[in-house]
DNA sequence: CATGAATGAGACTTCATTCAT
DNA sequence: CATGAATGAAGTCTCATTCAT
């Protein structure tokens, strides 16, 4: 007797995910180029075969993957607006999270820097960073109201705080000594908006 | 009368430098691993046999052009410290240069945020970056006994201040619309090190 | 009360015989290459797995196929023997047959068109056709007695006819705008055997 | 010294007429589709990596022979009509110099037969058949004026004489024992277009 | 020194076939 | 009997690298 339909689905997705669960680390590792097929496959524990039943080509699996970490930068910043407290103590809210998943699963930040390698379909993916480009600009904005932040371009300020996380996160790639060591706390970041 | 050795020697160089004059851009543009060989002879006007007898392959090619940038940041950390002023006023022209840089000729800048897609060789050419590390280490120290720097760990100043160029330098190479006109200045990149 | 084993067995063939109905104009369409396995079961609404419980493989699927249209036609030269007429009437009444078949339902034709694509076993297939050539050879052979057709070498015609017919058969498989309105007609064919 | 650019276009033009020469058995012989890239590049002594700088795939490589296939047809044509005597007389020539084309060199209209097997490309290929076809309705249009041609619908006497000349070719590719023997001559094929 | 035709290893991708459910 | 997820062999294709000229 075949399975139910349900049942079959729910065989795919979960293959769908574990695929992905498997696979991050591998690209943060090697990179997307240094990448083969046969090393997913291998990571996930199927076939190539089957890979190609689930993602188009390589690239699919890295967009996929580079949803994931985009999602939850937006989840985030999301959840970043709805707490307590001043502009500032929201944006520090946010930034903590961001380092602390730096530090615990790197692997989803180093997808970022890997992410220019991709041919042309980079951009429509990583244009969903406008839902966090937007709120930050708004908890910035707020923030110069209530004179907690630097009087100056917010857009600037937007890009000078993306920048410097997106470094960060991009250090985490080169495995440097002492980069864990020494780096950097959410206040030292935000030094960076003070007035 | 066949040439001299240095002749030689120097129509060598010289076309080195030709080829890797023309083909900074292709990296920049397509990145590493999406630049195959016979774009870069085509870039260089030269046969890919040619390309041979310069570099012994493309990650060759590459290294030359990134050691290129980087001795070009050396150079402006070294003279930096040469500027009269106080550590701020230097790290402020030093700063000035490299957002100018960025700005004039962001092909080189580019390159640093392919570097991670090279296999292994990389480590060793970034750790040429340690002059810069320890100019800055410095310069941030002295600024902190004169009191114009945040009392933090230096080290962590240093990732930060370095994160951030990174991070701005990698904007470069996700053509954002939006981002030119409002690229932060080193005013507001330097309020990171503010006490 | 378990089936009977002719029940069961009945059901088989109806099984068989659907998937064959619904199958034959994919491979007239797409060819026998070009045809997936899955195509077919899509095509008949079966999954994949149960293709195998009714064919071998692909091949299977299209000797079957092939088969019945063999069958078709040798049922039409068998019945054309037992009109009433002369040799030249019977060839008269078996190519309107074949041409209006080819206008009625023109997929089965178009598959001997195929057959060649198949790798071995096709002699052995297309060997079932020797019936039709012998009962053309005798219609013709009868007609040269009797000054129907013309006195040339019986194969000679039977080939030639054959050929024709082959020839007609393929231009349906090319989209040929203006081919329908332009179809020949049995005296046109049969021209060919005039003395 | 490099070759010069003429010296290197000669190269790459007998290159591929070199591979074009050795591939069309190897067609002819298996199919389109079963004739795999690795037995193109066996038969024409060259690396797989080759064939690719001269054609973009399997099927750029048949398109090339069926073309070469339909431009010798073509010829023949429009050699028949400049030839002296009636409409009839010219067709006359016309048909037997594809007949024994068929027998000297069967493997170019062997290549016409498996042209169906082609994905899509093969309609505009086949297309420049149309130089043929425009020939030959001219040439019976004319026989039919001085009555040499039954008066019939022209485009109807094409249909009819290309599909018998068709079918021929393609019972050469099914290694019929009795059909080199029996093959049929022009006076034969051409009882198909008398009145 | 300079060329680009030629190579071949290694990646990618497809799909007939099997098998657990 | 029926399903479709999973496999893996076999083919396609790309491109860094070599080499005759």
């Amino acid at each position: 007797m075949p399975r139910t339909k349900e049942a079959c689905q729910q065989i795919r997705d979960e293959s769908r995910q574990h695929i992905l669960d498997e696979t991050a680390e591998v690209f943060a590792n090697k990179g997307l180029a240094n990448t083969k097929i046969s090393d997913l496959a291998e990571a996930a524990g199927v076939s190539q075969g089957l890979l190609y039943r689930y993602f188009t080509d390589k690239d699919d699996v890295f967009i996929a993957l580079l949803e994931r970490a985009i999602n939850g930068v937006i989840l985030i910043a999301q959840t970043s607006i709805k707490k307590k407290g001043t502009p500032l103590e929201k944006l520090h809210w946010l930034t903590e999270q961001i380092l602390q998943g730096m530090s615990e699963e790197p692997v989803y930040f180093q997808l970022f820097s890997q992410a220019m390698a991709l041919s042309g379909r980079v951009f429509e993916t990583i244009a969903k960073l406008d839902t966090v480009v937007k709120i930050l600009r708004e908890l910035i904005t707020e923030g110069q109201n209530v004179g907690e932040i630097a009087k100056r371009d917010p857009d600037q300020l937007v890009i000078l705080y993306l920048g410097c996380i997106y470094g960060l996160a991009a250090g985490k790639c080169f495995s440097i000594p002492w980069l864990d060591e020494h780096f950097p706390v959410a206040d030292a970041v935000l030094q960076i908006l003070k007035p």
